[in-house]
DNA sequence: GCGAAGCTCGGGAAATTTTCCCAACGAAGC
DNA sequence: GCTTCGTTGGGAAAATTTCCCGAGCTTCGC
């Protein structure tokens, strides 16, 4: 209800940089519409600036140190459910997107993207309407096509559990001891994982499983 | 030695974020003697952006996809010893920011500094100093306090460069391809990186090199 | 009850990678 | 000048990965 009725755009920055807030600032407030009301660099920050400024639009970037910005959007619009988050992230994993939006964020668009697009976002958000930078759309389309929500769901209790193991740092032979397996089994859904998948390195599977949230750090 | 003499400090910015790179472009133009002349997104424009403008400084993010920042360091200071680099990262791991000197960086600045830390840093740069933010100093200081610093001391520059991209995902092709190696090397550096750091598995590399900071998620 | 479908478990064999050891080169240090 | 160290790669045996295959077990629908 508070919203500005000025004129214009008020917007809260949220970013833990605050070189690349100052910037963002600077690109923002060349339209001339756009006044960027107030700065944080932390959740906390932000949920307070939030409630003493109550700006139009919230742009926030999600990776941030201790909490995260996804508690951060809850926070908010808990106590405010007509907020308009923007988040505004380096990341675009299928998985941040969604659990970003179901934090009640109106808005994602990556970093890799042109000023504009983030310009033309906070107008969108703005207006009441969801925005979305076409990076961020491709990844989710090409997501929602796997019959299954998430990766996992393509794979088998055994599957599951040995990435977990694998993720974790286990060697084979560990999980075959662990698992009372034989490693050739243990090498064949190693393997079979993989192309499940569609991860090309252990490495990736790694990623996975923590996007997953299969496992920690 | 060509060095703008119509006054002021010509500067190459590198990031991969375009909206990172036009909010830096804005909040150096805002010092009336910087001129921005160049932008590049990756480590071989950088090189040819440095080519054709040579800019009094380039500042740089290192953490880029593909070949990082330090190859493009060690390209442009290889071709024109007078170079000045001025590494501008998010992260400041003691063994990243020797890695970066290593290469020839002339300055280290994070980006949680406010603005006047890096423009003040491009000034020293731009006269020939070096410069480091104090939180980088800071970092080193304690490092070199403790005798037993980080895993990562024990790695030598390409080892360090070639974890990052084995923990980012990459195959030994796409590293070898990345840094102008060939993939045997790639191997015996995949395998020193194991045996020096005591880790038997790549998702043990991975975790390793996340806690680092040589990685993010 | 019976066949299809889908996990789970492993053998086999060729292709690749990993694992070590070694050599050469340049730069840095004594 | 000599040694040490980082970098780059060859070589060759050992190990793993990559596929393909079959067999046992359950679940499911018909």
């Amino acid at each position: 209800m508070p919203a500005s009725q000025t004129s214009g755009i008020s917007i809260l920055l949220v970013d833990d940089h605050p070189v690349v807030r100052q910037g963002y600032r600077r690109v923002l407030e060349h339209q001339g519409d756009f006044r960027v009301v107030a700065e944080a660099d932390n959740a906390a920050d932000a949920y307070r600036a939030y409630k003493s400024h109550a700006p139009d639009v919230v742009v926030m970037d999600i990776s941030m140190p201790g909490a995260s910005g996804l508690e951060a959007i809850r926070n908010i619009r808990q106590r405010s459910a007509g907020a308009r988050v923007l988040v505004f992230s380096m990341h675009s994993e299928a998985a941040l997107v969604k659990a970003a939006f179901g934090a009640g964020a109106s808005g994602y668009v990556t970093k890799s993207n042109e000023p504009t697009v983030l310009i033309a976002a906070i107008r969108s958000v703005a207006r009441g309407e969801h925005a979305m930078s076409d990076d961020v759309a491709h990844v989710l389309a090409m997501e929602s096509l796997t019959p299954s929500g998430s990766v996992l769901d393509q794979l088998g209790e055994r599957e599951i559990e040995i990435l977990r193991q694998l993720a974790a740092g286990s060697t084979t032979e560990q999980i075959a001891v662990n698992l009372n397996l034989s490693m050739k089994t243990v090498q064949n859904y190693h393997y079979l994982i993989k192309t499940k998948t569609g991860m090309r390195t252990d490495a990736q599977l790694v990623r996975l499983a923590v996007e997953c949230g299969l496992t920690s750090l």
